[in-house]
DNA sequence: CTGAAAGCGCTTACAG
DNA sequence: CTGAAAGCGCTTACAG
């Protein structure tokens, strides 16, 4: 094409030796005469020349590119692990590429050709996972890529799943969270998570009444709201919750899926004439860059997603098979306070 | 390799015919007996068959990916171009391939390579312009790139570039700001803005200004601030702008670059005994999703973010070289109030 | 309307 | 240590 590069073959006849030997000294083959390999580096350089990717992975070569795919960027929460994963791919002199489809796992393996065709040297998956009966689904999908590339599991990954992964561990996260709370001296801990029925949301359940019971606070059901992943669901996910409850058993305290739905219900909580942190506290997940500028400032769960992505490369690129969980940790700012 | 699909092979043996016809009706040629088409078409759909696009831009075809470079995804303003723009592609039954390093202008051409690497249909350029000498620099590299791909340049496109563009127009939404203020009766109002050095910040500045020469103010160089792209350099930046200045020459209304440094500005703001908006009124530009939720709601520029993404693509893939400029809109909300 | 052949830019056995 | 050859999965002239 007119890609106007230069080819093997030009280096290969530029340093006067053939493509196999250029070939060689380019993935850094050791049997090659220091000689040849310096001629064969100084075309190289001197012709700026760039091997093509693409023949490369036809040629069944490594392509020098890994892939990542993740839900969505418009939630800084995946920017901030598509962030650390560029860097540590270039660090690594590795190219990233990003998938941000959401219906690679809804379509099941339907929309995994899309994903084969670019030849990968691996990559990093970010799913969403399904209802409970289609993780048998999701483990046959993983089969098939994990037939043809390398690729690492990260976000809640379902213990189930036998393959390598740094996963956040959510009921661990969601019983800290109440343990927060209840050592605030909070009894009537409400909260606002994700639809009941996706398996990582379980979990987050499951920690949940655990923090609780720990406390010896009885669960109930109408504390417990479903909610999805923007801040105007937030905002009528508090409105749902106060509506069905007489005012002496709204919760003293609030417990956000995540910051944007922290953000909405925070907003949505003032129209009931609520002070926060006074009237209600309010504690999100993921500590996005703002939560700091709101009013109160949000006290979150930090989620270290920088050092995820980051990490997530590294395992990649380090062909290991280990699982392992993702660091967080609490961070306590002025949207929650005692409870007396 | 072991990519385990179906080639162009498995399918005309399964048809029955050359993989030259299997192409082209793969291609959607029109010189193919409806009889063959439909044997070939069957077979791929038996087969699920996926044409491998690396070995496609290989042999000259389309690849049926287009690209998009991006300065960053932490920004929500990029993450909502982007989003944009894959819908459009997804639309199109294109693949769309994201860059996100902003390194390609400052080291000139070097980061071009990369580029044209993947074989690449069109691509969509948002570009950190550079200093006004690196003008000139910039168009040879465009005049390269030109020559390999057609592109689209968005952002900020200085009207010096030929090039098919679709294009905030700075001094123009930097006037009606001022305006907007002005009108509200201010006439201290300073400008938190980037750089004054880089070519589309000169525009900012333009219409800073004569939005103040129309209502008859006269410009003061302490009113004008250069900070970078960050909450923490918009808090400073405001540090800076008070600390220079007796509290009697304090400005009524600030301009930020963004709404990521009006979002530091006002906390900033607060440490200072300020009240929001009455002892001074903010005004932002992007209109990132938790804009209406600080406290207070932060008036903005809204850009059209996702409607910019989706057009760029269109517009690429119209081959149309058409230059225009983004839609924008003032979003009143209470960060801003009449002065008297 | 259809097919045989060359070629895109590489890598990988296979010889030497 | 080095090179000639085959092949990766396609598209594009060129014949027929």
């Amino acid at each position: 094409m007119s890609s106007g590069g230069n080819t093997i073959y030009d280096i290969a006849s530029a340093a006067g030796v053939s493509i196999t030997t250029v070939s060689r000294v380019l993935r850094g083959e050791p049997n090659v005469a220091q000689r040849t390999r310096t001629k064969v580096e100084n075309a190289i350089e001197q012709l700026q020349y760039q091997p093509n990717a693409a023949a490369r992975g036809m040629a069944g070569g490594k392509t020098g590119t890994l892939g990542i795919v993740l839900p969505q960027l418009l939630n800084p929460h995946y920017a901030m692990i598509y962030t650390g994963a560029v860097s540590a791919a270039i660090e690594s002199g590795q190219n990233l590429q990003l998938f941000s489809r959401h219906d690679i796992l809804g379509k099941g393996a339907s929309a995994l050709p899309a994903l084969m065709n670019p030849h990968l040297d691996g990559i990093v998956l970010y799913l969403e996972y399904p209802q409970r009966e289609g993780l048998e689904q999701l483990e046959k999908t993983l089969n098939e890529i994990h037939r043809s590339m390398p690729f690492v599991l990260i976000g809640t990954v379902a213990p189930e799943l036998p393959y390598p992964a740094i996963s956040y561990n959510m009921a661990a996260i969601m019983k800290s969270t109440v343990s927060y709370l209840t050592g605030l001296g909070h009894r009537r801990i409400a909260f606002i998570g994700g639809a009941a029925d996706s398996t990582n949301e379980l979990r987050r359940d499951i920690g949940y009444q655990q923090g609780l019971r720990e406390a010896g606070i009885i669960y109930r059901d109408d504390y417990r709201i479903p909610c999805s992943d923007t801040l105007e669901a937030g905002s009528s996910a508090l409105r749902q919750l106060l509506d069905h409850l007489p005012r002496s058993e709204w919760p003293s305290a609030v417990i956000a899926l995540n910051d944007l739905v922290a953000t909405g219900l925070m907003a949505s909580a003032r129209t009931y004439g609520l002070r926060l942190p006074d009237d209600l506290s309010v504690i999100g997940c993921d500590n996005l860059f703002y939560a700091p500028y709101l009013t109160p400032s949000l006290t979150t769960i930090d989620l270290h997603q920088q050092q995820l992505g980051i990490n997530a490369i590294r395992l990649l690129l380090s062909g290991d098979s280990r699982r392992e969980n993702a660091a967080w940790h609490l961070i306590e700012r002025n949207s929650c306070r005692p409870y007396f």
